[in-house]
DNA sequence: ACCTGAACACCGTTCAAGT
DNA sequence: ACCTGAACACCGTTCAAGT
């Protein structure tokens, strides 16, 4: 801080009073794209929301990139919070990763929010910082336990992303694509297919996701 | 077929000659999208390059969404193909995975297609059909192996995601990203992640694909 | 110091009219 | 039967001008 620098609440004191506060154009964003999903969400609609010029928006935000990037960092507050004591390692990546999911889905869009953007934030930091510290007790190398973590997080994306596609579908058109899968599985052009339609097409997404994660928990034991 | 029905190209030899095939649309697509993104390719430029005004497109493609499922079912062709003789299951799984990891690779933003979209079509079911088919080989069941193809599917799309976002960074501003990083942590308040940095900014996307996959495969071992 | 108003260069999608 | 031309209702981003 250099000599002539004054306190930041007098420096705000000068001038136009501010409009418009970052933290409530992020939660604002976040509504928007809860209420009517992520395409709906435009830098004109949230000025309007916020009751501001379009322009005014870009003084605090790069890009829409940045807003985005402003917006997964958000989702993710309280993922890394501490956890209770007495648990397994695998219950402890268990907790970690079901915090993960549950952040996605918790927003309309959620991981695809997350998955095009790359924040660099606390909450993003201290929860991959969590994620790597609880698979080091593992006595894994700092490497093995980096890469491992990372698996975790892409399955958690992929997965999530597949889930809420599932959502967004079924408001609409799920019956019609369901029956178009239906007609297309030829069980002599696609055996195998036949027979995993069942689960194919299950909203049985909480297990669906315990199995993955166990695949990769388990696969873990073996190192 | 109703008896008034003609064959095909009788039916298309009246009327105007035909200016654009939907084959050569996805190409040309894919090959826009090869050269300036995802982000770029826009039905108006898309029906520049195919020298056809954008009301056309629309003859051929409902929405945008369903040009980019064609394109997504294109990407994939070939995965399906025959493996080699003569592999164990955790060749074959491996091979396949990494088929599709490629078709995804081999086009820009290409996951991010995959990702953005629900193709139902003969390249897409196939290789689905393909890989639960070798899991089930493992004395899997119908839905584990249904299961355990998801979730190979998730961290592949995961995976991919994050490999051509560095990717897109590489090419304008992964090192003022990596500055940025690297002075947000503090060994302080990230521990883990000072141990982590070397490995979580490398770009051996190779080493941590296969660290991936072999987690899922030694997990599915103790099945 | 911060915001407004207006513009620039685009979008996806639709549809009457042409041939 | 298939395509053109033109429009509708929007976009992200920039910037001079105001207060």
């Amino acid at each position: 801080m250099g000599p002539t620098s004054t306190s930041p609440s007098a420096q705000r004191s000068r001038g136009r009073p501010r409009k418009m506060a970052v933290p409530e154009a992020v939660a604002a964003a976040l509504r928007l794209v809860d209420e009517d999903g992520l395409d709906s969400l435009t830098m004109r609609r949230l000025a309007a929301a916020l009751d501001v010029q379009v322009g005014t928006l870009y003084r605090h935000f790069a890009t829409k990139q940045t807003l985005l990037a402003a917006m997964a960092e958000e989702m993710l507050a309280g993922c890394a919070g501490p956890l209770p004591d007495g648990l397994t390692w695998r219950e402890q990546v268990t907790e970690l990763a079901g915090r993960l999911r549950m952040a996605l889905l918790r927003h309309r869009d959620g991981a695809r929010v997350y998955a095009g953007t790359h924040s660099v934030g606390p909450n993003t930091l201290s929860y991959t910082d969590t994620l790597v510290g609880v698979l080091r007790e593992t006595c894994l190398s700092p490497e093995a336990a980096t890469r491992t973590a990372l698996t975790i997080v892409h399955f958690i994306v992929g997965h999530t992303l597949e889930e809420q596609a599932a959502q967004a579908l079924a408001e609409s058109e799920l019956p019609a694509t369901l029956t178009l899968l239906h007609a297309a599985l030829d069980p002599g052009t696609y055996p195998n297919l036949a027979a995993a339609e069942a689960t194919l097409t299950s909203t049985d997404f909480v297990g669906h996701f315990a199995h993955g994660l166990n695949l990769i928990i388990k696969g873990l034991a073996g190192e």
